[in-house]
DNA sequence: AATTTAGGTTGTACTATGCAACAAGCAGGA
DNA sequence: TCCTGCTTGTTGCATAGTACAACCTAAATT
């Protein structure tokens, strides 16, 4: 039990760690795209478009928090609103063709920095290590 | 090599999403305690005591944000300052009483949650996620 | 002694965030 | 039809966290 204790600890140390670094980094790596408007971003373009509201609740954001950062995405450029002709109070996000190329090109400078970070990891530890990191996530999604 | 940047990647997406979560988490869990309070705090405790400077440079703060934390904490009385002899420049800061009360209850609380998301894990498991993430906290120290 | 360096605080500005109040559009029932 | 209530989104207000620059005081260096 102390061994699982020390390794409960552990986890919990460390992904804090990462958390509190996480948006300061993210911010010096692109200056303009936060690691929220990222986020959303991101989430607009695999969704192939979505309202305000669904991403408000898909990560647990206050709805005008999400439209402030649409707002600050929008008059970068990045996002465009198309009112949805059968409901005139949904608008539809999308992001725009500069804000996919922006996406692109922060999503390339994040994915080098995590790949520089694993390059000595052989691939079947940084295969166990994506598996567990979607495990953990899975359950706090589940337990809340 | 496929196989490798799949791995990668759902490592990046998964970081990111505990990231953007923890501060949220972290405030509804304890509100008395920000995620950056109380790493403060657990680092005093840690330390036996430690300078502002020694925070700052360690969490990558600016000094002034460590100034305002450390107030804040000290109004809460959480925090002592005691003026180091040798050096009336410096103030050695630790844990009051209460603050390290304090402290217990938030760490145990997390701790808790922690547990409850690793329940159905196996001890083997824990321990090599516990491994791959110092690993990977030591490479992005290590990296910048 | 004069200058430089180190530790901290304070003024200013900006971003992220939530809550509450509000406006506008839709849907259902009297 | 019209009133009521729900949904979507915006805006006003308040708060926290953060950085940068200017500053003060004390120590160290020359």
């Amino acid at each position: 039990m102390a061994q699982r204790d020390d390794s409960v600890g552990i986890i919990q140390q460390e992904l804090t760690a990462f958390a509190r670094r996480a948006r300061a980094t993210a911010a010096r790596m692109h200056p303009e795209l936060s690691l929220v408007s990222y986020t959303l971003l991101a989430h607009l373009e695999d969704q192939k478009g979505c309202r305000a509201t669904d991403l408000a609740a898909h990560y647990l954001l206050d709805k005008s928090t999400v439209s402030r950062q649409i707002s600050a995405l929008e008059r970068l450029g990045f996002v465009e609103r198309r009112v949805d002709p059968d409901d005139h109070r949904v608008q539809v996000l999308h992001p725009t063709e500069l804000g996919a190329q922006v996406l692109a090109s922060a999503g390339a400078q994040r994915r080098q920095a995590f790949t520089d970070r694993l390059a000595d990891w052989d691939d079947a530890d940084l295969e166990r290590f994506a598996a567990y990191l979607l495990r953990y996530n899975e359950a706090q999604q589940r337990l809340g």
